[in-house]
DNA sequence: TATGTTTTTGATAACGCTTTCAAAACCTTT
DNA sequence: AAAGGTTTTGAAAGCGTTATCAAAAACATA
């Protein structure tokens, strides 16, 4: 069987006790002991079992990251640096999908905290309020990531949807774009970049029209679907805001199957600048994010949280770029 | 505090040994006390300490899941599939991604080892041998993910690799192609690819050179490269088969630089029918998986494997498809 | 050498659960 | 009512750590 600490122990001719001192760089331990104890630790190549220090009330190193849907490549990329940094620090991920689905949520969250997780990332709206709401009133270390809540206190990382959205319609403004449709998505993100499109209206002064904007499901499909209700219309706009990548292509291929081509006669934007922009054809125009320094970021928040009860919550925001492609140009 | 099983014990006015019964449904209990012990748990909202029993052992009721890089998609489905059976089972799944190096390898093995992770589903050939040979000679519950190990007595779902290979250049022969490249990469699934597509030659009686066959990258950039390096020569090939969707995207890329035309001077076939291959233009063909019944499958294996440590090892082959799309024609 | 100080060590009690096995409680039979 | 059988219960040990605090060892001073 593998060795126990009592094993090195004996080996060593010392108590349990000193062998964990040295193990954890705790106390007082004298030169020639500690040597000693690591010497036979190395030889028994001996490792401590993590369950046993966890149930004396250490961290169990292990972080859950609740997300939507993987098959949206930005929560892929989310995960990948997530993970990255969280293995940098000692600490394994978790993932949970949900699907947007309240049973999931709970099913997770009720086995984690069985399992005495550290800490929550989520990127997921949680369809079931309630069950945020109790992981922040039993002081759970909790992120929010990729979006927010104004009305809850509790951390959150995200980039500035809001400035992203305002970015995206004034760009495409300045290509001469009046008429700007916005197919969106049912997530708090996508309100907050809708209210950066309805905003750079109002300071350019361009009146816009609630119904160009179309709400629709969170996939390729959806953005399709959505775009149609937008392109079959006699006075089709000459622009689309997707507000996500995925929902942008859904567009792209909406203007294709109606011969339409882009942007000669239709502007498309997406937001996320997923790996996939430069896959499409025309390459598809989109709002960046720093997504490498959001996933560290919200990964080194969470950790913080964990190690120390009292730190401060704190609510960050990055900023926005806008990668250029072929997806738009001027009217 | 959260209640413990003592709390619970000691408000039914029974012995920790009883609540752990009707916890367990083990051993006889009277319907009377279970169901006051019930009541009293439900009252509490209990929740027993899953680290506890762990440490008893009884599992931990968690799967590491490995894999080279989620940016491929066709990990991120894997991931999505394993990650859903295995919430339905009870287990939560630990995500890893190498890289292809042995550090991070070793660091998340040992790590998770530590932390007495049930059982490993490996989808990226390790770069260090030995830590594989380890788990499998320390009895670690192991199954192979998509890619199998003839030398190696060890569990594996794979899709027929072999066979995949095959059925893509047959295909491509039936099109009236001769001369067929291939982009590859450095993976155990990729030789097999290569083998089913030497032999689909071999069958039908058409020579083919070694110099057809490039190995790149395993990114949209190194399919191109690879790409580049078969559709510079004065006697370009007339298709090209890409070992996976991500390759042959990239060699996409390298016939649209060039000014080829796909499919009408060069058709590509692409392997693993991720969702990508809708996305781009023309739409790849590629060889398909039963993607959900693989993930299905290999986390009902290694959970069958955790829970009933003799069960016989086994290796399966699924067979894989062709979705025909716009990337390939007659010549 | 005796005494006081500082440093190092170890016995032991948790942590929250499972499991075993003997004792207690409950039924049947005579 | 006693004996025998069956079912239900609980005391206690143990899983592999950590942490406390008193005792032991080492060192310093008078």
């Amino acid at each position: 069987m593998k060795p126990t600490i009592y094993d090195i122990a004996r080996l060593a001719g010392v108590s349990t006790a000193t062998v964990s001192k040295v193990l954890n760089n705790t106390g007082r331990i004298s030169e020639k002991t500690r040597e000693r104890v690591t010497r036979i630790m190395d030889d028994l190549n001996y490792r401590p079992n993590m369950l046993a220090s966890a149930m004396k009330g250490k961290s169990t190193y292990q972080i859950a990251f609740f997300i939507p849907d993987i098959d949206n490549p930005i929560y892929a990329q989310f995960v990948k640096h997530i993970e990255v940094r969280g293995q940098e620090l000692g600490y394994n991920v978790v993932l949970c999908s949900t699907d947007n689905d309240p049973v999931k949520e709970e099913r997770h969250v009720t086995l984690l905290r069985q399992r005495r997780v550290d800490g929550f990332i989520i990127a997921s709206k949680f369809k079931n309020e309630e069950l945020l709401k109790e992981l922040i009133r039993d002081d759970v270390p909790v992120a929010l990531f990729a979006h927010e809540r104004a009305d809850l206190s509790v951390d959150s990382i995200t980039v500035d949807d809001y400035m992203g959205g305002y970015m995206a319609t004034e760009y495409l403004h300045r290509l001469g774009h009046r008429r700007i449709g916005v197919v969106g998505e049912d997530s708090i993100s996508a309100v907050e970049r809708i209210r950066g499109y309805k905003n750079a209206h109002e300071t350019a002064g361009i009146p816009f029209k609630e119904d160009l904007i179309v709400i629709g499901g969170s996939t390729y499909q959806g953005g399709e679907e959505a775009a149609a209700r937008l392109l079959d219309r006699p006075d089709r706009p000459s622009a689309i805001f997707g507000c996500n990548d995925v929902l942008a292509i859904g567009v792209l291929q909406a203007a294709k199957a109606r011969g339409i081509p882009v942007p000669d006669e239709l502007s498309v934007i997406g937001f996320d600048d997923t790996p996939l922009c430069a896959l499409v054809t025309p390459k598809l125009s989109s709002v960046s994010m720093p997504v490498s320094e959001l996933g560290k970021h919200v990964t080194d928040t969470i950790i913080r949280k964990i190690e120390q009860a009292d730190a401060p919550k704190q609510r960050i925001r990055m900023l926005p770029g806008l990668s250029i492609r072929e997806s738009t140009a001027k009217l």
